[in-house]
DNA sequence: TGCGTAGCGGAACGACGCTCCGTATTGTTG
DNA sequence: CAACAATACGGAGCGTCGTTCCGCTACGCA
């Protein structure tokens, strides 16, 4: 029973690696050695696969938020290196840029995951530049969250996007005040 | 023949402004009245189909772009109403976002029209806005009309997420210069 | 040894984009 | 005006998804 869990969860992190985050169910059922049903008994949609095989990279992300903004020589650096390190963790998994798609996709949970872990960290981070002076534009944690969220995500490693670039773009954007 | 070309554009657009972008091509050939064989043979793809009913609208925005650099106060200025008209266009098209996730889901031809109709005028606007010195970042057009469309392409009507703002950001970053 | 139940595999379903082929509808000839 | 191409058409069918469902296996306890 857990023993199947794992090896399910240990199959879809290889085929997600391998043949990227679209890789069909069938496709990590077949390389765990178990059939659609025991699959979906232990992870009933999609996403919620997702979400275990990807809560470890997630809450490490959001773990470094008040570590950067301890040891960063200013708030804004810590905002960056972070939203940098997010930038990052999206890139590597082509195609999880459905997370922020909404409702489509079934992919919910996921969602839901990022909401719950990631957004508080970034509204910490946003809040403390903000107050040091350094962020003077008005935007909610949400919407940096999912602006760089979609910014990133659909990265189909084309040499003509470059993502770093683009994100510092959004970033340096933050310091100016907002025109209307 | 002609004449079924016609209807099935307007079944097209019909069902596109209500079910959505992503409505099945079944829904557009029985709202046409017509077989999926005759939907086919005039607009051998998805995403010919969808050239065919936005090629208007992205021709008009096109245009808009010398015209924005004669009557506006400065090169930027017109640069930002530009892309303002841009990203309207793709927000009320909800999940037209697909045409930049590259080679995926057969979008092709769409993806095409955007890069040879809009992005050579993105180009002009965005040399104009640096030769007048508002420019200072470094971000190629590609960049950037990849960029506000992956900001806006997803948005739905969700009221957290204010796309016109975050779009302001992104142009507000192109004022400064590049940072390592 | 028998039986109840929990866990399992994979066929099957509905939705999608797209293809293919038998049929209707033209329009051109003798 | 009739016979016959050539063309246009409709919709069933295919392969691929995510997801569901059901018959079967294998184990625990009497």
């Amino acid at each position: 029973m857990a023993r199947n869990e794992q090896s399910i969860l240990d199959a879809a992190s290889r085929v997600f690696s391998t043949s990227g985050v679209d890789a069909p169910v069938r496709e990590v059922a077949d390389a765990a050695g178990v059939g659609m049903g025991t699959l979906y008994r232990h992870f009933p949609t999609r996403s919620d696969l997702m979400v275990a095989v990807y809560r470890h990279q997630i809450d490490e992300c959001a773990d470094a938020g008040p570590q950067l903004l301890e040891s960063s020589a200013s708030p804004f650096v810590a905002l960056q290196e972070w939203v940098h390190k997010y930038a990052d963790f999206l890139t590597t998994k082509h195609g999880l840029g459905n997370v922020w798609q909404g409702d489509a996709a079934g992919l919910s949970a996921l969602h839901q995951l990022f909401l719950d872990r990631l957004l508080p960290v970034l509204a910490e981070l946003l809040e403390a530049a903000r107050t040091s002076g350094e962020v003077a534009a008005d935007v909610t944690p949400y919407e940096l969250l999912r602006a760089v969220g979609d910014l990133v995500a659909w990265n189909v490693n084309d040499p003509n996007y470059d993502v770093l670039r683009i994100v510092n773009l959004l970033l340096a954007g933050l310091r100016q005040p907002p025109t209307t």
